[in-house]
DNA sequence: CGGATCGTTGATCAACTTCAACGGTCGTGG
DNA sequence: CCACGACCGTTGAAGTTGATCAACGATCCG
């Protein structure tokens, strides 16, 4: 079995006990992919073909406002899913542009092979509606957080939830993707590291 | 078939195509709940043990922050579901306080049976992993909104997307699902009206 | 009738943004 | 291999948005 596989299999075994049978028939529906930091994997008004697992590395989904600010949706690293969701499952174009911010690798599942490995494999149906459902209940707490806390709780609240990741992104990154300006998050570190002295 | 099981009925033939007999199956696995206005489904800290489908009503899920404040999660109401999800999942306290914004009917399903039902009949499994799969990518947008618009923004757009509801709702309510304070929604339809006269 | 709830309006205040300037670092092309 | 530009973070000053506080009127319902 190809090494890049592993990643995605774990994931899933995580969730529902696939068998090895089944990682068979799974991979095949797969197609894998390199991209370069800064590499577009989606484009706003494209039309998103496939929901996309990232192996290795670590991308990012945005959109950008008429003033031409960027506002991050999501970071997905090492065992995140990355997708233009509304765009893959409508099959409207896409609002959200997807890029590389480290050198990545993916597996891209397209919309036909989505369907067709649902309906084949049916642990796989499982393993989505499990995986959709943590996502719901994840999200529906950084909604609750982007409206009732400040910008200082929010910082701290990212780093304590994503400890990892926080070194791996810069900190205009973080910003965007709490939508609070980068000036803001430099003085919140200020603040940060002057109360702790 | 019991009256109430209609709007769920409709509801899951929108998305699988639901056999009469599947339907018998179904049925047995909830248990239909009234609820007057103000009455409470869920509080903080008890174990959330069901999701539930409104067929008649408006109820809406919230928390209450340190201050006091309430900020609103969500809305449900006829073919919506709701729930403390994070809780009704993992098997923790609830975070959400839900009750009943006018006198509602919901069907409840139990963590045992939702388990059972999604084993027992595969195609509700699928159904669930559509529900799911649309309510991220709504999500998204609200959160991509949250985070971008500005209040008038916010309210315009909230009354675009929900006009029915809109209706419904007191406005202090509104306020708090959009984060924003009575007073400023109050000067937002005073100025949206000065323009367009 | 009387209290609770809801919406409105005005005044003040706090949080965060925006704009601008500057220093450091990294990577790339000459 | 060095120099230059791009990118990133920092800091200060000023500006805006929306929250908060307070008072008041209207409506609804018991």
């Amino acid at each position: 079995m190809e090494q890049v596989f592993n990643v995605l299999f774990e994931h899933i075994a995580d969730k529902v006990p696939i068998t090895e049978r089944d990682k068979e028939v799974v991979m095949s529906f797969f197609r894998r992919k390199k991209l370069r930091k800064r590499q577009y994997l989606l484009q706003e008004g494209d039309v998103c073909k496939y929901i996309s697992f990232v192996t290795e590395g670590l991308m990012r989904s945005y959109t950008v406002d008429e003033k031409g600010n960027e506002h991050i949706n999501l970071f997905a690293w090492e065992g995140w899913w990355i997708s233009d969701f509304a765009g893959f499952i409508f099959g409207n174009e896409a609002k959200l542009n997807i890029d590389a911010i480290e050198d990545t690798t993916v597996l891209l599942l397209s919309v036909e092979n989505y369907e067709k490995m649902l309906t084949e494999v049916p642990l796989m149906e499982r393993y989505f509606r499990v995986l959709y459902q943590n996502s719901l209940a994840t999200k529906d707490s950084r909604l609750i957080s982007a409206i009732t806390h400040t910008a200082e709780e929010k910082y701290t609240m990212f780093l304590d939830t994503y400890p990892s990741i926080g070194q791996r992104l810069p900190q205009n990154l973080i910003a965007s993707y709490l939508g609070l300006s980068p000036e803001t998050i430099s003085r919140i570190k200020k603040k940060i590291t002057e109360t702790n002295t």
